[in-house]
DNA sequence: ACGCTAAAACGAAAATGCTT
DNA sequence: AAGCATTTTCGTTTTAGCGT
């Protein structure tokens, strides 16, 4: 039996006491996954393998054998502790593993390997973020107050909290992200993205709720000294000034190279941009100079000819972790640039495993580094209790905008020239069955199958079947439809009032040139999106017809001498008006499809009389189209 | 956090209209 | 009727809620 990481008490409950496990199918053993493959893959799961296996302990299965399987040093130590306090008793065993395919390989080594001795390699460590974490603790401090940890509340003093401590380890100054963000991403969330305002926002709306009354003062306070944190770091954050002055010492002066080990992809853009800016006109010798790493490949490149030359990992992790005590070509006095928390807890992995013999082989370098971080967490003024201040990665995330969620989407090509489309189900119709309509998965479907697509004439004779929507839809619909054409009679007056052209084409393209001229970024707007955003007037249009964004919707309002207020609240009608007419849309649908293919429930329950429904599927019959060709969707790219 | 669904918005191209 | 502007149409892309 395999268990989902996502099962909680519940469901083991449910799972343990199931037959199967009876008798004959009881386990000889629980085998437990506690890989950092599975702890990426949800980490709470892993923290909680010590109450599973208590809970199995307790549930009739004390006597059967478990084994937890780990490959990261941090969650061994931490799973001992947890699996000590709960008395349960339990052996653990070391190996050292230097394959890449480790736990289960096609290539194992013979059973009396031993890693070759590591030559010792000396280590500078510089800790970057003392103020940032001061500022990040004082945060999480004020998370006491605010109650669960699901609030609104509480996430908006942790979001702070986060941001401070990744902007402060970021390889670059505030104005790069801002500016390399803006230029990435056009959309208004793009920009924003990483930036601080929305956090300030979400503070402010915490404020405004008054749950955090009782430590107003603080909260402000921590507030305005993120700013002005933020603000010195708008040229360069600590993580910044440090990258810049290795760079310029080993690039620059020194004329002999550096190799720069950055955790992704773009922190190495975000670091480039920023060393371009500050270095000016050495920059273009000094990249010459710089070779650019990230850490999936660090590994592989350290290994060839690389030796003489200065590295610098920006940041630490598990993985860094291991490469800078395990790789064989480790050049002596690189550089390892780190935060103030992942100091600490690297600090203590390190003097545990230390203790482990199977580890005997690095044990030198570890020692070399355990001592460096001590003494540069010594040197840390005005020392915090950072052990308080919970772990989470430091690095930004990017939304990849390379249009990411491309959706699954089959397309089938039908006889007679038309074509349906279908993510998950279809109604396939196959006349010999007894329900001749089955739902049948899009990616079953053949060549030569007949399927079911529903022609707006039956659309129309399901719809005047149904006299229920009349009422029970145009109650809800029409405060609704009316705000919205409130927003449709305020642009129609404007355009009259303000603009001198009748024909839409001509107003569109007045409307169009104002919008550039109140905000130069609208250019890059269609003047045929004005056009559709004027095509109010059709009678039976429930459509907003309005911009996508709000960012083009408030120029839009904007030049129509609308003002931001009343563009405000357009925008709340706007997309009350999209969300209430896709509801509509889905759940007619739902009645249709109810009534075509399960009649029962639906002549008891929707109260349409027999015959109606026998002759509404006699005309679904005319709905049925074989499928002649078959595009399949993109066969989704797996990005290691 | 993700997949499913339906509608809305979009961009390009086709169709239509209007002028010369 | 050619040449251009204006609409309409069509297929595609984006968005948002819901259920899991």
């Amino acid at each position: 039996m395999a268990m989902h990481y996502m099962a909680r008490k519940g469901a083991w409950r449910t799972a343990l006491t199931t037959p199967a496990l009876k008798g004959q199918g009881r386990p000889e053993l629980l085998l437990l996954d506690a890989t950092s493959a599975a702890n990426n893959t949800s980490s709470s799961a892993v923290k909680r393998i010590p109450d599973f296996l208590l809970f199995t302990r307790e549930n009739g299965f004390a006597d059967t054998g478990a084994v937890i399987v780990t490959d990261d040093p941090k969650t061994f130590f931490i799973l001992q502790a947890r699996l000590s306090k709960f008395k349960l008793i339990f052996s653990t065993k070391e190996w050292a593993v230097e394959a890449s395919d480790v736990l289960l390989s096609a290539h194992p080594v013979a059973p009396d390997w031993v890693p070759a001795q590591r030559s010792s390699s000396n280590f500078n460590v510089s800790i970057v973020d003392r103020d940032a974490s001061q500022l990040a603790l004082a945060f999480q401090r004020l998370t006491a107050s605010a109650g669960s940890e699901e609030s609104p509340v509480y996430q908006a003093l942790l979001d702070a909290c986060l941001y401070v401590l990744r902007l402060s380890n970021m390889p670059a100054g505030y104005t790069d992200l801002t500016t390399a963000s803006a230029e990435a991403g056009e959309g208004d969330y793009g920009s924003q993205q990483n930036a601080w305002t929305p956090v300030k926002l979400k503070l402010a709306a915490a404020l405004d709720s008054g749950a955090l009354n009782k430590v107003r003062d603080a909260v402000e306070r921590a507030i305005a000294r993120a700013e002005k944190l933020i603000d010195d770091w708008n040229d360069a954050t600590p993580m910044a000034s440090r990258v810049l002055a290795e760079v310029q010492k080993h690039a620059v002066a020194d004329r002999q190279g550096i190799s720069l080990v950055l955790p992704n992809n773009r922190y190495v853009l975000l670091a480039q941009r920023f060393l371009k800016r500050k270095l000016e006109a050495d920059w273009a010798a000094a990249d010459e100079r710089i070779e650019w790493h990230t850490l999936s490949t660090v590994g592989k490149t350290l290994a060839s000819d690389r030796t003489g030359k200065h590295f610098t990992f920006v940041g630490i992790n598990p993985d860094v972790l291991r490469i800078l005590i395990t790789h064989p070509e480790m050049p002596h006095g690189s550089a390892v640039l780190v935060a103030y928390r992942q100091a600490e807890s690297t600090l203590t992995t390190l003097t545990s495993i230390k203790e482990v013999r199977a580890f005997k082989a690095y044990r030198d370098r570890i020692n070399l580094l355990a001592q460096e971080l001590e003494r540069r967490l010594a040197d840390v003024p005005n020392p915090l209790v950072i052990g308080k201040l919970r772990e989470m990665s430091l690095t930004f995330t990017f939304e990849d905008n390379s249009q990411s969620g491309e959706q699954a989407y089959y397309k089938f090509e039908l006889e007679g020239g038309g074509r349906s489309y279908a993510a998950g189900w279809v109604y396939r119709h196959m006349p010999d069955e007894d329900p001749p309509f089955r739902r049948a998965a899009a990616s079953a479907i053949q060549p030569g199958d007949f399927i079911f697509d529903m022609s707006d004439e039956l659309r129309a004779k399901l719809e005047s079947s149904l006299q229920m929507n009349n009422e029970d839809v145009s109650s809800v619909v029409d405060p609704v439809r009316m705000l919205l054409k409130l927003y449709h009679d305020d642009v129609q007056r404007r355009c009259a009032l303000m603009f001198t052209s009748t024909k839409r084409s001509a107003l569109a393209r007045e409307i169009h040139a104002k919008m550039v001229e109140l905000d130069p970024k609208a250019a890059d707007c269609r003047p045929g999106r004005v056009y559709y955003w004027l095509a109010l007037q059709a009678k039976d249009d429930t459509r907003p017809h309005a911009a996508q964004d709000s960012k083009y919707f408030k120029v839009f309002c904007k030049a129509l001498g609308i003002t931001d207020e009343a563009a405000e609240q357009h925008w709340g009608f706007v997309r009350n008006a999209r969300r209430l007419n896709q509801c509509l849309g889905r759940e007619l649908v739902a009645r249709y499809a109810e009534i075509l293919f399960q009649p029962e429930s639906a002549a008891t329950y929707r109260k349409v009389p027999e015959d109606v429904i026998r002759q509404l599927q006699q005309e679904a019959l005319r709905c049925i189209y074989r499928v002649e060709h078959i595009v399949p969707p993109p066969a989704r790219l797996i990005t290691s």
